[in-house]
DNA sequence: GAATATCCGAGCCTTACACTCAGATTTTGA
DNA sequence: TCAAAATCTGAGTGTAAGGCTCGGATATTC
């Protein structure tokens, strides 16, 4: 997964829907002023995630954009997949077995690997609703390791 | 952080260094060649590491370059805060005590602040022999924290 | 039918990444 | 002593992606 601005400011925008979007469908323009993002910027992040399946849309007058399921049940890292370019990641990635020649994984390969599936497994852990309750704080000396029964259901 | 390529070629270079640097110091011709960067490239690396005290450096004919300290010494997360860029991270950073008018923290400032954190845990706790004696794999499933002890002595 | 909103695609500017080039400096050893 | 091997250094280059603008199309409400 990768980090860059764009997840910022995808789950900044979605943070405050979270909070602003109890009632009706929140249109983009308030969280662009709010947030102070551009709004023709986030609606090329809006759309994709639609795409993604983390909002519905509502269009015409009164519409806006309202979270797809609750935000306790949306996770950070579906935000973050969702905007993020999809893993670009040197050589290693875009070669099928292994990225050196005669198919030999590189000396850091699992490295990354591991790394990849840390921040995955840290931002899958944590909800809209962790976010805007503020319970974020301190997680990652006190790991919340999701079971395996929840690993398996995704 | 920031994760880039520069930092893999980075500690894929080093990862070399330590396989291949045990007698003797280590030409950046020959880490170039084998790991198939550009030498000129290279030398800018290690010259960030070299400046950070990660490396050492021997001139001269028969000179290269040596680990400052043993491969279980050198942790990952030294050799990326060497070599990356200082982490420019949204408008939240630059300003100096909270990323809002008003002195308020931005309410996803929390979390990329703890995934930071997050990240630098798992790098900091990953040295170089880990990395080419292969022990790398699972390490995220079953995060061994560093003490609070080893934590303080940085 | 006018206003409000989402949609969509093209394009622009800046920056950083990855890399090249040309050369200076230090040291070895023949 | 001098040529070769190596680290150093700074300047410059091409490309791609990030962040953003613009112009408009489409849908829906009042």
């Amino acid at each position: 997964m990768k980090l860059s601005t764009k997840g910022r400011y995808a789950v900044m925008a979605m943070a405050d829907l979270a909070l602003s979007g109890l009632e009706r469908p929140v249109p983009l323009g308030d969280i662009a002023s709010r947030q102070e993002i551009s709004l023709s910027y986030l609606e090329q992040l809006f759309a994709k995630l639609r795409r993604a399946g983390v909002v519905k849309s509502v269009r015409g007058p009164g519409g806006g954009y309202r979270l797809a399921r609750g935000a306790g049940e949306t996770r950070v890292a579906d935000i973050m997949l969702a905007v993020e370019e999809p893993v670009d990641v040197t050589r290693c990635q875009h070669k099928p077995a292994g990225c050196m020649e005669g198919g030999r994984r590189c000396i850091t390969h699992d490295l990354w690997d591991e790394l990849g599936r840390h921040i995955h497994l840290f931002l899958n852990g944590v909800t809209l609703e962790d976010v805007i309750e503020r319970r974020v704080l301190g997680m990652s000396t006190t790991v919340d390791q999701p079971s395996m029964l929840e690993q398996a259901a995704e």
